[in-house]
Parts: structure tokens; sequence; C-alpha cells
DNA sequence: AGAAGTTGCGCG
DNA sequence: AAAGCGCGCAACTTCT
């Protein structure tokens, strides 16, 4: 990945024009119109994959989830593209220029994340007076403030985003390997045998007669809360949720069973053989991922919860024959990243190695590694009571720098300000609601009440802003990591044998599962190692990338395997 | 009846 | 209200 188009480097605008049909022009001929080509929805996918194949251009496309995906769909694969919808959010909001974008409705994604273009999609561009020169515009606004940030982080943030768009799609087009006898044997284990009736399994069931019966209400509802909390009272335990880290404060004979079926219940409702039906289909896990979808940069998903797949199923992550796992992850990427972004040689020092809670124990700011834990997830996170809170101003005494730059963050948001990651997504405005109370609560004879809920309502937003800047330049290290990891695996051959599913992945290497700072990857077993390296060499690049020749450790835990299972 | 809000829990 | 960030989803309750 290029942190911005190079004078050789060739650049195509696509462009829907509505029923497949697309307009794709030259931006590099002398004349627009003459670059100009019309696509019919049969001839667009060969043109791309000859322009692919001759030039290797960067693509400036409205966006991956409706252009990328049809064309991988004909088995196409694009190089790189410049993702106007991903760009355009990051561009519009961002305090890193003088002038950001200028927003524009056109540009924002719809919210529905699945959402074919309907009919009134349709309908709209239909009635667009042009696509193409709409497009155009935007493109040429969205590099007129890219060349404005001098030092490049834009356009490499931009790169990478843009690069983040089509690796969303190709996931989701691979899917992960998902092993469908090993989920069901893990829900027939954990659950008991799945009920014919559509009832409840049978260990649930069982488990479920057991919290009646301590309970003394042979007719409990045990999904509905408030009874089951008055016949908690009932029984004689005086919780105040039915939560279970409340539940667990408790010693009664009911705590132990009750929580094991609330976990049961949640495996059930959640990845239970309802969702394994709707969800897994011919050996393969499809979700919906939504770069860019969280505020500050990370990615969100849609339907199918995988961002939340629980650990325990993970045994069903699953190679095909002749295939290999590589599933890495790095440990404490935040705070390493806070270490970096605030030069702090100390913390650098500590997070030197595979645990950086270890170092903070090493450089006596506390005494165990839990103490570690505590404090510095308090200090990304603003703790300010609790164990985790009292811990925090041992580590402002030895890594002042670091924390001098989230407590920097903190206090900006709690002014009602905006900060900025590392390459320059910024955070959003707090609400007009949140500035009136802020006014509201300024000046003489103002009720003390109204004073005292500002204050707080400040105190919660300066929380957002101080994680936003750790939180949101991790999600761009792993950005140009999964970005650098695709760059590599594309280079490979291809499979000796091939896959179980088809499509563009059957006989390539992939990328098949992504979480924040955790991938998975299924590439043909032949090809593991040089998998294994290549995400190994992209972790060191990204960190490279982002803070030059400072010396932060990014290390990753990283195994080549047939299964995901811990 | 269906929308909107609440609770609880999975993930980082 | 888990002492402290960011999410998605299901099931239930309450509002309209």
């Amino acid at each position: 990945m290029s942190a911005s188009p190079t004078a050789s480097e060739r650049r195509i605008l696509l462009a829907a024009v509505g029923s497949g049909a697309h307009i794709a022009v030259d931006l590099d001929a002398a004349d627009v119109e003459v670059g100009r080509e019309h696509l019919s929805a049969r001839d667009l996918a060969g043109w791309v994959a000859e322009a692919e194949e001759r030039d290797a251009p960067r693509w400036i496309i409205r966006s991956a989830r409706e252009t990328y995906a049809p064309l991988l769909a004909e088995g196409i694969r694009l190089g790189r593209t410049h993702d106007l919808l991903l760009c355009h959010a990051i561009l519009r909001d961002t305090a890193s220029v003088p002038q950001p974008l200028e927003p524009s409705e056109n540009w924002v994604r719809r919210d529905a994340p699945d959402a074919e273009p309907g009919l009134f999609d349709l309908f709209e561009s239909d009635a667009r007076v042009d696509t193409v020169v709409e497009a155009l515009a935007q493109y040429r606004a969205q590099r007129h403030v890219i060349a404005a940030a001098s030092d490049g982080r834009l356009a490499l943030l931009c790169a990478a985003e843009s690069a983040g768009g089509l690796v969303a799609e190709e996931m989701r087009a691979a899917g992960v390997p998902w092993n469908e006898g090993v989920h069901h044997e893990i829900l027939t284990r954990t659950l008991g045998a799945r009920s014919l009736a559509g009832g409840l399994p049978a260990k649930m069931l069982a488990l479920g007669d057991q919290v009646r019966t301590i309970l003394g209400d042979a007719t409990l509802h045990l999904d509905s809360q408030p009874k089951l909390l008055r016949a908690l009272h009932r029984a004689g335990v005086p919780v105040e949720s039915t939560s279970k880290w409340e539940l667990a404060q408790y010693e009664h004979p009911v705590v132990e069973p009750l929580l094991e079926y609330k976990k049961m219940s949640r495996l059930l409702s959640a990845n239970g053989w309802v969702w394994l039906a709707e969800w897994v289909h011919r050996g393969r896990f499809r979700p919906v991922y939504i770069p860019g979808g969280v505020v500050t940069g990370r990615w969100a998903s849609a339907g199918g919860g995988a961002l939340q797949l629980p650990r325990s199923l993970r045994p069903a992550v699953r190679a095909d024959p002749g295939w290999m796992l590589v599933v890495a992850d790095v440990a404490q990427l935040e705070p390493r990243m806070l270490a970096a972004m605030a030069s702090d040689a100390a913390m650098a020092r500590a997070a030197q190695g595979r645990d950086l809670y270890a170092g903070v124990v090493d450089s006596g700011a506390v005494a165990t590694r839990e103490e570690a834990k505590y404090a510095v997830l308090g200090a990304m996170y603003g703790a300010t009571t609790g164990d985790s809170g009292r811990l925090v101003p041992r580590l402002r005494k030895v890594y002042p720098r670091a924390m001098a730059l989230v407590d920097a963050a903190a206090r900006t948001g709690e002014d009602g300000g905006v900060v900025s990651t590392w390459l320059g997504r910024s955070s959003p405005k707090p609400s007009a609601e949140w500035a009136a109370l802020q006014s509201a609560a300024t000046g003489a004879d103002v009720d003390p009440v109204v004073v005292t809920q500002a204050r707080r309502r400040a105190r919660d937003w300066g929380r957002f802003t101080r994680n936003f800047v750790v939180q949101g330049t991790a999600a761009e290290w792993s950005l140009i990591w999964l970005a650098e990891i695709r760059h590599r695996l594309r280079g490979m051959p291809t499979a000796a044998t091939p896959a179980k599913a088809s499509g563009p992945f059957a006989d390539a290497a992939h990328l098949a599962f992504f979480l924040h700072d955790e991938v998975i990857l299924h590439v043909p077993a032949e090809l593991a190692d040089a998998a294994a390296d290549a995400v190994r060499e992209a972790a060191a690049i990204a960190t490279t990338r982002l803070f030059g020749s400072f010396p932060i450790d990014v290390p990753l835990d990283l195994r080549v395997t047939e299964s995901a299972e811990k």
C-alpha cells in the first residue's frame, strides 16, 4: 500500500449509473471525455479484470460495499481503491487540516448495513444529473483535503481505510471456515440434546427445574428479569439486579445453578442451532463487516454477531482439508500505541517483549500484574474510583508523558473540544444538548443540581475523548496490518488443493476473520509458513508506518493450526 | 400489534 | 452502577 498515488499510478473512476451499468473514467487521460468508457452490466466484470491485470490502477469507487461485492461474485478482485464513502466520513470531520471536507449527504453511508439498493435508491441514482461528474468532484475535493495535510497522515489513513473496505468484502465473500458438526457437538455437550418439539435442550430443562425448586416457585419464568428478581428476593437473596456479577457476590444454593443456566441460555439464544442454520451455510460463516462503523474507526458488524463470537465456539473454526489457519493477535495493543504516540520511552521499555503488564510491574509502578492491568486500563478509560482509579496516579509518576497525552485528550473533551487519532480521524463534537447543559451550568445563581449534572456529563465526554485517541490509533495500526497482510497474500501462488467453498478464494490464501486486534487467515497448507511470515512482516510494517523509528514493540501471538481453539 | 426502551451478556 | 472505553444482539417490558 502506498501512502498516496504516485505520479505513475493510474487512476480510474468507476461510477454506477443504474441497472448494473457503469461509466469508467481514466483520470490520467489528457481529456476526461476521451478516457470515458460506457460499460453495460455485461461488460463490466471483464473490462475491470482486464484493466486490473494491465495497469493495476487505483479504482475510485463510491464504496466497496456497492461496487466490489458484485465484482467479487464474478470472481474479479481489485488491488487498490479510493473509497469515497469511507474517506468522506474521515475527511468531513477531520481536525487535521484547517479546512475539512465540505460534508455532503450524498456521500454519507446509509445506516441500513446490508440493505440492497432499493427501488428508491435506483430511482435516486437514475435521477441524478450526472453521477460521474459528482463523483469526480467529490474525489477532487477529497484529494485537496488530503494534500493539505502535508505530513501524509490523512493520505495513509484514507488508503488504509479504503483497503479495509476491500478486505471486509473479501472476508464476507470468503467466509470463516466453520465446522457445523463441531458446533453441533459443542451445543449438545453444553446444553444437552436439542428438543425436537422446539423446547429447551435437555440440560437446560433440568437445570431450570432445579433453580425453580430452590426458589420454591414451580412455574417461574426464568427469562423474565422482574419475575426472577422477585423470586430471588422471596428466597432471601437481596440482589438489586439479576446480573451475574451481582449474583456471584452471594452465597446461596441458587447462585451456582442460576448462573450456569444463564450462561446456557445466552449460548442458546445467541449462537444456538437457530444461529447455526441462519448464518452458516456450506461450511462458511459470512458475517457483514462495517469498516469504520465505530466512531473511533474500529469496525462494526451487522448480523451474525461477528464481533461477539464466544470463545467457547472457537473450536468450530476449522481449516478445510489440506488447508491451515493462521491465528494471530496482539497482546495489549492499545497501551503500546499510547506509549508510541506519547514518545514515552519509559512506557515503551515496559512494552518490550510479550507482556506489557509484566513490564509495568518491573518498572516498580505497581506490585502485581493484576494491578498493572487495572492501572493501565484505568489510565486509558479514565477510571477515577475503585482499585483502578486508585492505581492510576502511580502510572502518572512513572509514565508522565503517556499520561499527559490521555489526560490532555480528556481535558479537551471536557471542554467540548475535538481530539484526533495519530493519523487524523477526529472525534465527533458533543451534542447540542450537551453544549446547552454546559452553558446552562456557567454563570451566577445556577441551580447546583444543574452544575453537578453538567460536571458529570463533561467528565463522561472527557472519558470518551481520552479513550478515543488510543482506541482510534489502535484501529489504525490494525487497518494497516490488515492491508499489508492482504497485499502479501495476493502475491502468493494458488492452492494445490482447492478449499471446500467455491468463489474467488477457493484456491487462494485469504483473510477469514478480523476482530480489532486479531486476524484469522485460511491458507493452503503448503503456504502456511509463508502466510505466517506475511502476518509478522505486516505487523512490523504497520508499526513503522505509524511511528517511524520510535522503538515500540508490537509482538504477535501467532499460531499455525487446523483449529482456532485456544 | 408494533415501536421503543431496558436488561443482560458476548467480544475487544 | 461493575470502579472505566467502544460495540451488537436477543428477550423482555413498557409505551403508544
